[in-house]
DNA sequence: GGGAAATAGTTCAAGTATGAAATTTCAAGT
DNA sequence: ACTTGAAATTTCATACTTGAACTATTTCCC
């Protein structure tokens, strides 16, 4: 959902006090809900049409996907627990998502000898091929949803992202 | 989910005949791609902050807010058909919600004379209050999550966001 | 006026997501 | 060997989300 509420009324109102507005803690307090709102909202928007792509033309989902390529790079497979990491998504969450993978025949299960607890999961044969031509049509979306983004444009926002301290987190 | 996957190799290899690199077909969809993804998984990252504050300091979701957001502005009510299209979700999923957020005391259904289809759904007195407070704590969340960002740099990224195709849609 | 089409909502099935509890297995320490 | 604790997963309750089917009401048009 899409979170969309303004700004409301700045809590120092018209006079301000402390120096040039836009020098304003509250101002820049603002900018940032701003900001966050609209890519909130264009991050929903592409999402909603990627997830419409992947239906009609692959009869897939979002989480579907985002597991399969998390399988695809590691090609030797990953363990339930390091699947749920990678995706940043909760253990119970990724139980379900393999589970229907397994049902499609994308994803295969196999036992880990010496540990009866965990379990790995990996891209079976008909599941890599089937996400090399889904990443491809991936790949096309995005890159017509951002059609309006020059190369230089896509490295500075990416520089911005990149030193916020929600991109900074336990990645790997 | 997180889309983790990364560009993957390239259909024109190294030696591109087209002219410089840069300014490559190929190499501004992968960049366009990267750029997505890292937009995706800040965006994640930074709903999955505000829904845990939401649910600690709250009890709440960021569902629930986003519909109270909505109301709160429309202060006289809004229909649930009004509500589907201000927060882009399905009709159904608004449903749901609202019914939640009425268990909650939060919001109300008012009938709709000469209309017996439609309700009109507004926030509740107590609804209105309680939306202050967290909307007050939620751009306190918010500009701390965004701390790296400058004004300058809230409306320039800002600026850039804009002219999406993503962003220019049927909005309102 | 009467019926087709449009509009407003709810209901439903399936899938996604979380956090917490429960289960099974492993690893130590005693 | 035994118990305690940690680790890997699953299960569960709840909630969110979509798209589709369904109901009820209104509007339009002949």
């Amino acid at each position: 959902m899409s979170t969309e509420c303004q700004p409301l009324e700045p809590a120092t109102p018209a006079g301000d006090s402390l120096g040039k507005e836009s020098l304003n803690k509250e101002s820049l307090s603002k900018e940032r809900l701003r900001l966050w709102l609209r890519m909130l909202r264009v991050t929903r928007q592409i999402e909603a049409e990627l997830r419409e792509k992947l239906r009609v033309e692959f009869d897939s989902t979002l989480p579907r996907f985002d597991v399969m390529a998390a399988l695809f790079r590691d090609s030797d497979g990953l363990k339930m627990n390091e699947l749920s990491k990678r995706l940043r998504v909760s253990n119970g969450n990724v139980t379900g998502i393999v589970e229907r993978l397994v049902d499609d025949g994308a994803v295969e299960r196999i036992a880990i000898e010496g540990d009866r607890r965990a379990t790995l999961v990996r891209l079976t044969a008909a599941g890599r091929a089937t996400f090399t031509e889904m990443a491809r049509a991936h790949e096309g979306w995005v890159n017509a949803l951002l059609d309006g983004v020059t190369e230089d444009d896509a490295h500075h926002i990416g520089e911005l992202l990149h030193g916020l301290p929600a991109d900074t987190g336990e990645r790997q």
